[in-house]
DNA sequence: AAATATTATTTTAAGGTTAAAATATTTAAG
DNA sequence: CTTAAATATTTTAACCTTAAAATAATATTT
């Protein structure tokens, strides 16, 4: 029995939708993390390399609101970032509680050689959709993911 | 400077759209385990036991590739499923090298309970868009998923 | 039939993730 | 000012995840 009729259109639509969500997101994400690998880093930290990199210097607090993530979590991520060089945290001047992360010059360094590289490779498994299905993609997900807050 | 005049469109197109997906994965991913954490289940625990619950006992192997996760993990997955009575392992009797894992009367009676229910709030989550707009995202995002592969 | 290769699962080590409790510091109230 | 409440980060326990090595059983080769 397929799922439209046991649980009717309306369900079927969504759970179908949810489902090619998950699976676009998983697949897309296997390619990204085997890229990003081949720069001994894991997709968190250099998610963190890469906000650190654009932005510059932020809270520990600041980097989680940005990657949807718990403190706790963000503390390790960052601890093992600091282990191999390539951010520090800094107390903050104004507000002893908050610890700014900073990119190092070698942090830096790493991230200006990859960055460019990554990006391209993401574009080029993205072209099996034209920029302009990419836009209509793009404009339906955002849609979807900022209305769903509650 | 903004990321197209930095890198280019194309280049620009693609990473927005990659952030998008991976933003629209997360909250709806957020909900979904929210919700299946009333019922005291993980996620993939919730999943494993959905493709028991509708498929029928399968091979380690065969949820595995289904979920898209190596071998180690679900033997953990399955470990703490049955740990709460809700699935067991038997040996296949065609080849012992084979574990079949089947739903136990718990874990289909609890199945029964919640799947209908948990359709239900993600039908709700996806109601932000029309069907129609669902099934053109479902479209691009299956174009997107299934061609990459290589 | 014995040695070799393949397949299915488990184990192990290292990271990621969350929620909840613990620390440390700042802000607000009385 | 002192106490209470709020904020930023860390710690802890439990689970998820992977890759790589180890086990166990089947299939293939010679």
């Amino acid at each position: 029995m397929k799922t439209t009729e046991k649980y009717g259109k309306k369900i079927s639509t969504a759970l179908s939708m949810w489902v090619k969500l998950s699976r676009a997101y998983h697949t897309f994400s296997k390619k990204a993390v085997e890229d990003i690998r081949k720069y001994n880093l894991t997709e968190p930290q250099f998610s963190v390399l890469e906000s650190l990199g654009h932005l510059g210097p932020m809270p520990i607090g600041k980097l989680c609101s940005k990657q949807l993530v718990t403190g706790g979590n963000m503390t390790l991520v960052v601890d093992n970032l600091e282990k191999e060089g390539l951010v520090k945290r800094v107390h903050s001047t104004t507000d002893r509680r908050t610890i700014v992360v900073q990119i190092t010059e070698k942090g830096k360094t790493l991230f200006d050689q990859i960055f460019i590289q990554h990006a391209k490779r993401m574009t080029e498994i993205a072209s099996v959709l034209s920029e302009k299905e990419q836009n209509e993609l793009a404009r339906l997900l955002k849609k979807l993911g900022t209305s769903i807050t509650e």
